[in-house]
DNA sequence: CCGAGGTTGCCCATCGTACG
DNA sequence: CGTACGATGGGCAACCTCGG
C-alpha cells in the first residue's frame, strides 16, 4: 500500500480528538488501547530475536489472554529483513521486540499529541479500510527517546520501523467476531538524507489501533512511568494493569494466576518455578516503584505438585490516585463519543478481576 | 522446589560528523 | 537549530544449567 492511496478523512475528528492528550498537562501520558494492549506481542529473549534460518513453526509465536468471556489468540509473525552482520549483508527473520515495543509506544504519544490523522484508503485490496497515521521526523523520536531515558541510534530506530512494517499482528477471538490481520504499520514510508523531497516519516498504525481509537476504547496510563521500568515484563505488567484494572483503591486486591500471565505474555520456561521468579521479581519492581503497596502469593497445588501461583496484588496510594483520575478522563470520553451505533469493539465496561479459583 | 552462577548479545550512553 | 548518521564499548535482563 502507497500513502497516494489514502484520502484523509474528516469525520472521525471528533474520535481523534478524544484520543489526545493536553501535551502540558499530560507530558508523561498516552492511552492503552483495548485488546491490543492486553497480551504481549513481543519477545524480549535475545537468542531467538534473530533467526538467520527458521522453520515457518519458528517465524510465529501466539500468545492467548481473556477478553470478556472470549479467548483471544493473538499471533505474531517474524518480519523477514536485511541486515549487516561482520560486514556482510544477509537476510534474517526478526521478531519485533523491547525496542519494537517502545518505539512504538512513542509514536503513539506522539499521536496523542494532536498529530493523528485519519484515512481511508481508496484504491487496492484495502479500500475502504480506515487507518490512523502519523507523520514525524526521525529525530523527534530520538528526541523523545531521550526525553524518557532511552538511547537509540538512527539506525536502531530505522530498523525498528522496518520490523514492525514487515512483522505480522493477527489478533482472533474464538467466534471469530474479532479477526484482524496486518503488519503492525501496515504502510510507512521513512525519510532519508539522500532522498531530499521528504524529510517527514510517516505510518499508518495496525487497524485493530485504528478501530480502538475510532471508538474510543482506550484508556489514558502513565506513559513515561511505563517506560522507567528496566524490566521488559515489568512494563508490560504495568501496562495490563493500567488497562485492567480500573477499581484500584488499597482494600481491593487485584487477583491474577502466573498462568495467565504467562500466557498472555511470554513462552513459558521449562519449570514453572523460573517463571514464578520472574513475576516475583516483576511484582517486587511494582512495590518498590510505588505501584503496588503488597503483593500476596499463594500456590495451586495438584496433589504435591506446584501447577500454578496466585497473586493478590494491593494497590498503592499513589497508583489508585492515578487510576481514579484515569477513570475520570474515560468517562468524558465515553460521554462525548460521536456515533454510538458504529462501535465494532465494545466499550470499556468495569470488568471484575480476571480470575477467580 | 529452589538458589547460584554462567552465557549471550541487545540495550544504552556517549562521542563525533555533516548539512541547510 | 533541526535533522540525520556511525562507531565504540560495557552493563545487564532474560534465559539456561546444575547441584542440593
Amino acid at each position: 500500500m502507497n500513502k497516494k492511496d489514502l484520502e484523509p478523512i474528516k469525520s472521525q475528528q471528533l474520535n481523534l480528538n478524544l484520543f489526545e492528550l493536553d501535551p502540558l498537562l499530560d507530558k508523561n501520558y498516552s492511552n492503552t488501547l483495548e485488546i491490543y494492549d492486553l497480551a504481549g506481542k513481543f519477545l524480549y529473549g535475545k537468542l531467538n530475536k534473530y533467526l538467520s534460518s527458521a522453520s515457518a513453526e519458528e517465524t510465529e509465536f501466539t500468545r492467548i489472554t481473556n477478553y470478556k468471556d472470549m479467548e483471544l489468540r493473538v499471533s505474531v509473525t517474524a518480519a523477514n529483513i536485511e541486515r549487516v552482520k561482520g560486514g556482510t549483508k544477509q537476510r534474517v527473520f526478526v521478531f519485533p521486540g523491547a525496542r519494537e515495543e517502545i518505539i512504538e509506544d512513542v509514536l503513539r504519544k506522539l499521536a496523542t499529541e494532536r498529530r493523528a490523522e485519519a484515512y481511508e484508503a481508496t484504491t487496492g485490496t484495502n479500500a475502504g479500510t480506515k487507518f490512523v497515521g502519523i507523520a514525524f521526523t526521525l529525530y523527534e523520536i530520538y528526541e523523545e527517546l531521550k526525553r524518557v531515558g532511552k538511547s537509540y541510534s538512527y539506525a536502531e530506530i530505522k530498523e525498528a520501523l522496518h520490523i514492525m512494517n514487515r512483522s505480522i499482528l493477527s489478533i482472533q477471538s474464538m467466534d471469530k467476531s474479532i479477526d484482524l490481520s496486518a503488519p503492525f504499520f501496515p504502510l510507512m514510508a521513512i525519510a532519508d538524507r539522500s532522498n531530499k523531497k521528504e524529510t517527514r516519516s510517516f505510518v499508518c498504525f495496525h487497524p485493530m489501533v485504528t478501530n480502538v481509537i475510532l471508538t474510543s476504547s482506550f484508556r489514558r496510563y502513565n506513559y513515561a512511568k511505563a517506560l522507567e521500568f528496566k524490566g521488559h515484563f515489568t512494563r508490560l505488567t504495568y501496562k495490563r494493569l493500567c488497562h485492567r484494572w480500573i477499581q484500584a483503591s488499597p482494600g481491593k486486591p487485584y487477583t491474577i494466576l502466573l498462568s495467565t500471565l504467562i500466557s498472555a505474555m511470554k513462552d513459558p520456561y521449562q519449570n514453572t518455578y523460573q517463571d514464578k521468579a520472574l513475576f516475583k521479581g516483576v511484582m517486587e519492581d511494582l512495590v518498590k516503584e510505588d505501584v503496588l503497596e503488597r503483593y500476596e502469593m499463594t500456590p495451586k497445588k495438584e496433589g504435591k505438585k506446584i501447577i500454578d501461583w496466585r497473586f493478590e496484588l494491593y494497590a498503592s496510594n499513589t497508583f489508585a490516585k492515578q487510576v481514579a483520575a484515569n477513570n475520570k478522563v474515560a468517562n468524558t470520553i465515553q460521554g462525548s463519543s460521536s456515533d454510538p451505533n458504529e462501535h465494532a469493539v465494545p466499550r470499556i465496561q468495569q470488568s471484575e478481576d480476571e480470575i477467580y479459583f
